[in-house]
Order: structure tokens, then C-alpha cells, then sequence
DNA sequence: TTGTAAGCGTTATCAA
DNA sequence: TTGATAACGCTTACAA
């Protein structure tokens, strides 16, 4: 076995030498090793082993007009969200014949766009892109992708293909319904970078408190600045000082939750009695921290592998019937909303 | 400007004959434009353009045995550290015609060593791999990989090709350092996964204590197991159990330094008074927390960036004498070790 | 079951 | 400055 000759290029015409058969053959025994005889695809199979061959998967996409590449199109890179679904998808690829192309579009959808133009261009085998809010020429783009396309993180009716997620207005109004519950009349609303899955949130916030006859008055704070714990301190700080009636809040994410709480202790409220919180996405801190923080918990590996799953079956004919998966949520309580 | 038919596939040969030139002039205008008329290139910028041309990256790197990816193993995907070095490697990229392929080794040098002859079979512009603790056969690989190949995350004597890091060691011997000079004369250690990286702070840990005669005692807790801010609580849970006597933690992340932290307030453990605590990679949250964490800042985005730059200017050309970029570290000092 | 040979969309060498 | 044309390594009809 000598494997280190990776740079010596060995090429499918070297094993088939080896062999003395075609590379028609070698090409067939990677292929669909069925039609080829358990004799010379066993020689076959040594010579690959014992020769280190590799196939080039340019040459190989540029032939079948077909690539072993899943694309994945996401907002941002450093988000800890996306870091648990790109988990969940680098496992699922894992032993396929896959591999990933990783894009990200800063939140830009015109750079989306140009992404998904781009990934097209070299025939993925399937895609993943995040939620709905695609440019028009995008979503024409998706539509008639010629490969199978997840969208992610988000459910909805009309998905391009398939789509697996689950309901950011359904889930911030059940964590919003959990603080009315827990006694909580004057819940606030905590809010960072504002794109269109967070609006989501927001709008079910004001739905719940709608649904219970509560006035919003100046609670809800907001800011398209990207989140972050400091953030989540600094918003907490604005809403007291606005609306300090405030009794709870729901923060569109685990970070803005974090810095919230840190804030409160700044200024000896104490949690739950003087403010509940809740977060959004259940990281694994919330169940750590002094007091333990309330989140709704999301299924983010799930979500990725699930992509690529949707994807793998599509691809070998054994698609579901069903378009959309819908992963729910769980409100998780814990002692920040009075909880355990 | 019909940006539309991806799926159509716009070849160069449709470019070439809109313009009634021959593909070679095509590939020229895009590879070196100097040697075409002015007169044929613009007319042939406006038919890429109107035609909606992409260049097919698998027939480029079939041709011109060079691919424009570059490669980039991490040990991990869901660690927040190298989801910043990501962060930093994609906004070099940007802009560049070169493309990133992300290939996670979950730590295992022998699945590296795998990542690494796949992602060689492919002829990249460029290899990034993490550190310097490969395989003998992955070193091989990489010696005479082909391509620029940058080592990340550390510093040292004999790399492969460039390296940009830190020393892990000095940094460590650095905090531990601070907090010796802060008054604290019982330190403790917390540790998790414990990967070389881990391990050469813990050296450096023991060495500054050793330097300072002081016993470490049963002050070091490490685990193999992933790390997490409840790991940082157990960690500290178990230190105090088994030396009670212990004054100040050095933690090997921040999501154990702020687990410590929870951990210390549920005991009723003042900080930085009966507790000082330090952590490392000054993630954004320890200026937020309540009180505020001490830790070793790191250039993590740097590290990224100045790695692409470093491919770069090696297919360039222009690549620098100095193989080895120190980026150093910065001791952070906060409210946990009796700062401001 | 296996082999032959024509592409796949570029690049690069050589002539013109 | 431009055009033919032979690779590049593989897939896939079509023949045998």
C-alpha cells in the first residue's frame, strides 16, 4: 500500500494498466461495481488500494455534467446557530461521496444571489440555502435548479422544492405565552440585527400580547446591529431606563438573554422575581448559567443533517411525499422564569 | 443582461462565438488580459457579461492541473474559535477568484491525514491546517504538497511551508504569570478535551508556576471530554472539592472560565476575592459577564486573513522572507483577577 | 461482461 | 494579436 503519492497524480488509467482492463471498466467498478465481474472488480479494488488511486472530481463533474458537491448557502459565518447546523450537515455528508461548498452571504441577499449563481454553475449535487427571503431572480434561479434544494431554519407553504424547519412566529409566541403565564404582565422584547426570521419573532411577540390584551408600550427595544452579549446588556439597560414597568423579557436569541441577565445583576434586579428571560435556541449555556435562563430550544443539527438527508434520498429516488418538515421547538423553562 | 439561464450552461465556446473569436481569445481575456486588443477584450467583457458566462471551475482545474480552491482543515466545526478564523479566511477570500473547501478532522490526526490527500487530489491553490501535530504521513503530504500550505493557530521552528499563530505556551505562562502577580499564590487549572493545544498551556501553566516555587498540588482538573461552559462548572465544582485551597483558575477557553464563574456565584464564592479567574481567547461575552472575565486575547480573525494572505502572496509571488508570523496574545485583564 | 471512443469546458502549446 | 488543436481525467453511449 503506498498512499504518499497523492502529488504523483495516479489516474484511473494507471490502475487500469495495472489491472490490464479499460478505464471504462475502473470507471464502471466505482460506478456501479453490479455490472462488473466479482473477478477483475476485486483486481480492480487492489489495484486502487495498493496504487492510492483517488479519483479527480473535476474530471469526474466535468464528464457526468454532475458534481459530488452539496452547496450551502447561509447568512454568516461566526453565528453560533449556523455553527450547530453546519455540524449537523458535515456529519450527515460523512461517509457519502459528498463533499461540501460552503458560502455565506452576510445577511446580503443580492450576494446570495450571486452565491447561488455561482454554486449552480458547477452542477451541485443538491443545495441548501437558509429560510425564504430570496431575491425574485434568486428564487427563479432555485426553481428551476436542476438539483434537489433544502431550504433550512424556516417552514412555509411554498418551498422550492423541500424545506426543514420549523415556525419563528409559532415559537416566539408560545416563549411569549410561557411569560404570561408565569405571571409576567409586562413582558418586553429584546431584538438584534432584525432580519427577516427575527422580525418573524417579533411579529409573534406582538401577536401573543396582542392575544392577551397586553399593551406593548415602549418595551420592545431593537437594533440592527448584530448581536452579541454586550449587546444584550446594552438593550436591556436602554429598555429599563425607557420602560421600567418592564416585568420580563423575550430575547430573540441566547446571547442578547445572556447579556440581559448579566445587566439585571449590574443593577441587583433579581431574576425571576423582578425579570423573568427568556432566550431563543437553547445553546448549551442557558442551562449553566446563575440562575439557569428559560430558552426555546431549536433542533439546529437536526436541521442540517435532515438537509442533507431530504437531499441523499432525493437524489437515489427515495424522496417522501411530504415538502416540509416542521422540527418544532421546545420551551424549555428554567429558573429565570420561574422555573426549576 | 440575461443572468438567467445558469442552467443553460453559457460556455466559453458561446461567448466566443457571439463575438466571432476563438475560445483560446476567450480564456485569454480572462487569464491575461494584457496580451488581447483592447478592441476584442471589451467586446468579449460585454458578451461575458450579456450572455451571463460563468467560468465552469471543473474544466478550468482539469485544464490547467490547478484548481482555485483553497483548503482548509479544522479539527472542529461547532468550537467558536475557529469559527472566527473562518470568519476571517471567507472576508479574504472575498473578492478573490479563489473558492474555500472546509474539511473538519473531529480532532483525529488520521481523519486529517485523509482530508488532506483528498483535498490534495483536487491540486489546490492553497492548504490551511491547524497546528502542527499531523501524522508522519501527513506531514510528508504536506511537505511536498505542491501548493503553499499555512500552518494555523501556532508558532514554531520547522513548518512545512508558513505558519501564523501564537505560542500556546507562552500565552499560558503569561496568564498564569498575571495572576501570580495579582496576589493569587494557589492557582488551579481547568481543562477539557485536552488536544496538544491544550496540553502545551497546561505545560506552560506548570512550568510559571514551577518558576515561582509554587506546588500545583491537586489544583489541575482536566477532562478529555468536548469542552462546554456546564463542563467549566463541574471542572470547578471538582477543583474545589479536592483543593479547597485553591485561589484563582486559569481556564483553557472562555466557555470554561464563565462555567467556572456560574459555578463560583452558586457557591457563594466572591470574585475576585476568594476566586480569581481567568480565561482564554477573550471570546466577545467575558467584557459583558457579570463581573467581568480576565482572559488571553487571541487573533483568531487575524489568523484567517493573514493565512489566505499568506497563499496569496505565495502564488504571487511576492510572499515574504519570514516564514513564520508570530501574531502574539494580549493579557486581558477584567474585574475576575482584580482589575478594573 | 468488457472495450472503444466521443465528449465534458477549459487551458496552453504552437503556428500563423 | 489571434486561431487550431491537443491535452486534462473521467463518464457513458455504443459495439463487441
Amino acid at each position: 500500500m503506498n498512499k504518499n503519492n497523492v502529488n504523483k497524480s495516479v489516474t484511473m488509467r494507471d490502475v487500469a494498466d495495472h489491472v490490464g482492463v479499460s478505464v471504462a471498466t475502473v470507471s464502471r467498478t466505482l460506478r456501479n461495481p453490479e455490472v462488473v465481474s466479482p473477478a477483475v472488480r476485486d483486481k480492480i479494488a487492489a489495484a486502487i488500494e495498493s496504487l492510492g488511486y483517488l479519483p479527480d472530481p473535476a474530471a469526474r463533474a466535468l464528464a457526468s455534467t454532475r458534481s459530488d458537491i452539496i452547496g450551502v448557502i447561509l447568512p454568516s459565518v461566526s453565528n453560533n446557530v449556523f455553527a450547530d447546523v453546519m455540524d449537523g450537515i458535515y456529519s450527515a455528508v460523512e461517509g457519502t461521496h459528498h463533499s461540501v461548498q460552503l458560502g455565506y452571504s452576510r445577511y446580503a441577499p443580492l450576494s446570495e444571489e450571486n452565491l447561488i449563481r455561482v454554486f449552480l454553475r458547477q452542477r451541485p449535487a443538491g443545495l441548501i440555502v437558509a429560510g425564504v427571503d430570496q431575491t425574485e431572480a434568486a428564487q427563479a434561479l432555485l426553481r428551476e435548479a436542476g438539483c434537489p434544494v433544502v431550504q433550512i431554519m424556516e417552514t412555509g407553504s411554498n418551498p422550492y422544492d423541500r424545506m426543514i424547519g420549523f415556525s419563528h412566529y409559532d415559537a416566539a409566541r408560545a416563549a411569549t405565552a410561557h411569560l404570561i403565564a408565569q405571571g409576567y404582565r409586562r413582558p418586553g422584547f429584546l431584538g438584534a440585527r432584525m432580519d427577516p426570521r427575527t422580525q418573524r419573532r417579533l411579529h409573534g411577540f406582538r401577536d401573543e400580547l396582542r392575544a392577551h390584551g397586553i399593551e406593548e408600550g415602549k418595551r420592545i427595544q431593537t437594533t440592527t446591529r448584530p448581536s452579541s452579549v454586550t449587546l444584550g446588556s446594552h438593550l436591556l439597560a436602554q429598555l429599563m431606563d425607557l420602560a421600567p414597568e418592564t416585568d420580563a423579557i423575550f430575547c430573540i436569541n441566547d446571547d442578547l438573554a445572556l447579556g440581559a441577565m448579566f445587566e439585571a445583576q449590574r443593577r441587583n434586579l433579581r431574576i425571576p422575581d423582578d425579570l423573568g428571560i427568556c432566550g431563543f435556541n437553547d445553546m448549551e449555556m442557558m442551562a449553566a448559567a446563575e440562575p439557569s435562563i428559560s430558552s426555546v430550544r431549536t433542533f439546529r443539527r437536526e436541521m442540517g443533517e435532515g438537509a442533507v438527508q431530504l437531499i441523499l434520498d432525493a437524489l437515489s429516488g427515495s424522496a417522501a411525499q411530504e415538502k416540509v418538515v416542521d422540527l418544532g421547538f421546545q420551551i424549555i423553562q428554567r429558573r429565570s422564569t420561574r422555573g426549576r
